[in-house]
RNA sequence: GCGGGCAUAACUCAGCGGUAGAGUGCGACCUUCACACGGUCGAAGUCACAGGUUCAAAUCCUGUUGCCCGCACCA
């Protein structure tokens, strides 16, 4: 049977069906069996359930997935742990946005029926991102995927809440935190998104009380006054030494704040050196107000306005306010001028809101002893961190570490368990709900209304997931975990604080290993964002889209299309040329290229033609084997040997490009132990494309045509056991186009599971080793010398301009025997590979005119087609040699006629120079007899 | 201000002590029996600058300049 392949490669067809077939055939199952030592796990870092696929994920599944299917292939018991997390703010946002559109709000379902809302909106599209990972080719075991809101995870949620509470390390304070008024919840400090803008700095006068003079301050927010209770200067500042001590007058309320000294606050060069002090709504002024003991005012409500504290400006909106009370200071004459100020702002991410400095109680996850141990663990080498940069910043981070703030005001997410008594006030914290109050006894218990950090489960995951807190098979053949891999921007959010979770909890690390990849970004270097107009979506690469599909996708909904397309050509130059949207390309290719990239370079430049070159790479690998496969027919025959050919059977192509592929093996392997995917897609492409395609297959083409039925066989089997360990190398990086060709392959040559059982599907068989196939540079050489011979002529007749269809007489002299034997044997190779109508192997004589000339490794390679050389293009290309030759033997020189260099370098490195120039110098001196008998050639 | 990183061919990047590499792009030729999503040949780099260490430096050290990324500050 022949099996016919079609021209090229078309991806649409092939990727869902394997998917499909590895699900039904189970490969992605991790089994339990409690034994560690043969155990690969990775836990996803959960992508938000509101999410869909970005270049972020793309590349993060192609990472961990060439992990898992590699460990998969070495025959590991691989688990690939996946999941979403509930994503609090962005949930809520994306559901309150849908129910606005129904008509209705949050606040009028009421808490259980929006949560209701909620599940039903999760039910239905929180699953889309899990969907596209598949469509990436992803393995994970999906039999065990979990999401932060489930049974299991917030059972694991409760339980470290309670025990965190027992220990002592979680309270409940009153301090300065980020208030969103849009999402009408706290923030983190590590969730607040600062940026440059413009703003306003506003100087108004603060008088003296006893009527004496003034104090001019300045200040971004003018509304602050309201809650100012002192005004700051430094202490060695000489204009305000007499003031320290007095007091001022509050332009809008009947009293006085005082003047005090303090040298951290202020900045004496700054403005006027004078900051007026707001201790409740300002981190620094916060700080500040504990040092002096000062009161702290609120100004503002939740909703935004501010407070009844506030005199005429009760009940007006923040902004309203700022423009309120600088027109009141104006009318007062009190103002003292503004002036346009860049400023850094804090905003929500997923509302874009400017962010209040609020006093609010909340819960707090009391860090440092936990960040110690994190510490700990990473100097201790328990875990390591790849690249090794970034261990200077998690020191950084979590010596510095503050307290976490871990309540939000949300509906959406693990309600904290912890219960205030309706009698006395006492806080009863439970994993199930207490009956009575643990003070007094009272059955009347009001449950806390917020809900925790979605990263507070988040961290739980490496554990939470496998089972904990109950002591199961899953934890004790996984944990600790192989890997974490993920984007160094989530180094503090996830990674640090499962670490300190991990071995809080668990007593050892959540991961051996933690691997931190860099940003995608567009052509330019610019991070991707739809207001820039950058954004590419993976999908659009896979499936293919047009011009129009893609620009839209890349701005945010509204922009002008003239508009969008202008910002894609900016941030895409040398794509957006061609006007073009794309072709599909393939789940393959998009993979291919992003782990053409070395995985630590901080920033993935988005090339997009590398998109398109990673696909016809694809489509060289289907017609590598279409051209093959009429060849391997016999190998298809029931007990057909399609084993690989002991060395003593193969030719010397044989043993080269054998010998090539156990160094490309070694090459992949090592790249995946030292998370380089570049490393290894370069290593196969080279291999592949170069070696395997460019030399091998032709020199087999003589062959499969010839009549030497033994050579065949052998040729076939070398040839088929290349392309197969190939797709093997290649799996973990285009699963899809590797299984589809592997399939076609006889199962002869097909190779088994890593335990010796056959391998249904590539996807399991076993993942080569340099040491699988003989790899011997010595065995190399002939097939090195053929090819210099080859591209010898090759070069002559491409500078020469020889015509394709003009055959060549080769004349070859001076080779020994060896070289000989060589030349007899591939005479057919060389003729179809340098167009010749055939080699003629001679004695050295008199230099021949009117003819191309080369030396490689001391045997001339002569190109006789009198009439058809140009004599002047001849001497210029000999001359050209000539002067490089030169160029090599005078630096070669240099360093031999250096007595230091003999007699303090390296043996080896002077005995090499030595051979190096022997080499040259009879090399030139046969190159420039060969060009004085051009010049004569033409004078004469 | 503190910390980290980068500077190599037109572009994107490898190389990190022993004679400058890849892919793209560019130029020429080729629709010869797998592939034009292809083949052959070619041009193209004082490896940012200045010192130093070394027999030998893109490669190690110091400094300078220019970019980038964190963190802090910004009344």
């Amino acid at each position: 049977m022949t099996i016919e392949l079609s021209k090229g490669y078309d991806p649409t067809d092939v990727e869902p069906r394997w998917y499909a077939e590895w699900i039904r055939a189970g490969h992605f199952n991790a089994e339990d069996t409690g034994d560690a030592s043969n155990a690969y796990c990775i836990a996803i870092p959960p992508p938000n359930v509101t999410g869909s696929l970005h270049m972020g994920h793309a590349l993060f599944s192609t990472i961990q997935d060439a992990l898992i299917r590699t460990a998969r292939m070495r025959g590991f018991n691989t688990l690939w742990q996946p999941g979403v997390d509930h994503a609090g703010i962005a949930t809520e946002v994306v559901v309150s946005r849908l129910l606005a559109t129904e008509g209705t709000s949050r606040k009028e379902l009421g808490r259980e029926r929006f949560l209701q809302r909620v599940w039903q909106w999760r039910e239905q599209s929180g699953g889309r991102i899990t969907e596209q990972l598949r469509t990436m080719g992803a393995s994970p075991d999906w039999k065990r995927e979990r999401f932060t809101m489930d049974e299991q995870c917030s059972r694991a949620v409760r339980e470290a809440f309670v025990r965190l509470h027992e220990e002592g390390l979680i309270y409940r304070g009153e301090r300065l935190v980020n208030w969103s008024v849009k999402a009408q919840t706290v923030i983190s400090d590590l969730e607040v998104e600062r940026a440059e803008e413009d703003g306003e700095l506003f100087s108004f006068a603060y008088p003296f009380a006893d009527g004496s003079g003034e104090i001019v301050v300045a200040t971004t927010r003018p509304e602050t006054i309201l809650g100012d209770t002192a005004v700051a200067v430094h202490p060695d500042d000489p204009r305000y030494k007499d003031a320290i001590g007095k007091q001022l007058k509050c332009p809008f309320h009947d009293r006085t704040i005082p003047v005090i000294a303090d040298s951290v606050l202020v900045d004496m060069a700054f403005g006027t050196g004078a900051v007026k002090v707001t201790p409740a709504h300002d981190f620094n002024d916060y700080e500040t107000g504990r040092r002096h003991s000062l009161p702290f005012i609120n100004i503002l409500e939740l909703d935004g306005t501010l407070n009844a504290q506030c005199a005429q400006f009760a009940g007006k909106d923040r902004f309203d306010a700022r423009r309120a009370v600088k027109k009141a200071l104006d009318a007062m004459g009190l103002a003292r001028g503004a002036k346009q100020h860049r400023l850094s702002i804090a905003r929500e991410a997923r509302t874009a809101d400017v962010l209040e400095p609020m006093l609010l109680p909340q819960w707090y996850v009391h860090a440092k002893p936990l960040a110690d141990k994190a510490l700990a663990a990473v100097r201790e080498g328990k875990t390591t961190i790849e690249p090794v940069e970034w261990v200077k910043t998690w020191e950084h981070w979590l010596t510095n570490i503050q307290d976490w703030c871990i309540s939000r005001q949300l509906w959406w997410g693990h309600q904290i368990p912890a219960w205030y008594c309706d009698a006395c006030k006492e806080i009863t914290v439970a994993r199930e709900e207490p009956g009575r109050c643990s003070k007094c006894g009272h059955t009347s218990l009001t449950q806390e209304s917020d809900v925790l950090d979605t990263w507070f489960s988040s961290a739980l995951w490496p554990f939470s997931t496998l089972g904990w807190p109950d002591k199961t098979k899953a934890l004790e053949t996984f944990y600790p975990t192989s890997v974490m891999e993920t984007g160094h921007d989530i180094l503090f959010f996830w990674v640090a604080r499962m670490m300190m979770f991990g071995v809080h909890f668990m007593g050892d690390v959540p991961f051996k290993r933690v691997l931190l990849h860099g940003m995608v970004q567009d052509e330019r270097g610019d991070k991707m964002s739809k207001v820039k107009g950058n954004v590419i979506d993976p999908l659009h690469l896979i499936h293919g889209a047009s011009l129009d599909t893609v620009v839209e996708a890349a701005s945010q909904k509204g922009t002008s299309k003239e508009d969008a397309l202008k910002k894609f050509k900016l941030c895409y130059p040398s794509y957006a040329e061609r006007g073009e949207g794309f072709a599909a390309f393939g789940a393959d290719a998009v993979r291919f290229y992003l782990a053409t990239n070395p995985p630590q370079a901080k920033s993935i430049k988005l090339q997009l033609r590398q998109v398109e070159r990673a696909r016809n790479f694809a489509n060289k690998l289907w017609n590598a084997t279409r051209f093959a496969l009429p060849y391997l027919e016999p190998l298809f025959a029931d007990g057909a040997d399609g084993s690989m050919p002991s060395v003593a059977e193969m030719s010397p192509a044989d043993r080269w490009i054998v010998s090539r592929l156990s160094a490309a093996a070694g090459e992949v392997n090592s790249g995946l132990d030292e998370f380089r995917l570049d490393e290894c897609t370069t290593a196969a492409r080279r291999f592949f494309w170069d070696e395997l395609c460019d030399w091998y297959l032709e020199l087999t083409k003589p062959v499969f045509n010839g009549e030497d039925e033994r050579a065949k066989s052998i040729t076939r089997r070398v040839l088929a056991r290349c392309l197969e360990a190939s797709f093997r190398l290649l799996h973990p990086f285009m699963p899809f186009v590797t299984e589809e060709l592997w399939q076609k392959l006889p199962a002869s040559v097909r190779s088994p599971r890593a335990n010796g059982t056959e391998a249904p599907h590539l996807c399991v068989a076993k993942f080569p080793v340099a040491g699988d196939f003989a790899g011997d540079l010595e065995s190399e050489r002939p097939l090195v010398f053929l090819q210099g011979v080859i591209s010898a002529a090759r070069n002559i007749r491409g500078e020469l301009g020889i015509k394709q269809k003009d055959a060549i007489a080769l004349r070859i002299r001076g080779a020994n025997e060896a070289q000989r034997t060589l030349l007899a044997q591939y005479d057919a190779q060389v003729r179809w590979l340098t167009i010749a109508s055939g080699v003629t192997v001679e004695e050295p004589g008199p230099r021949p005119k009117g003819v191309g000339y080369a030396v490689v490794e001391g045997v001339e390679v002569i190109v006789p087609l009198a009439g058809l050389i140009d004599p002047k293009a001849e001497q210029a290309r000999l001359e050209k040699e000539i002067a490089k030759g030169k160029k090599d033997l005078e630096k070669v020189n240099k360093q031999l006629t250096n007595e230091n260099f003999v007699s303090r370098a390296a043996a080896e490195a002077v005995q090499a120079a030595r051979e190096e120039a022997s080499t040259l110098t009879s090399r030139l001196a046969k190159l420039e007899a060969a060009v004085a008998v051009v010049r004569e050639a033409e004078s004469g």
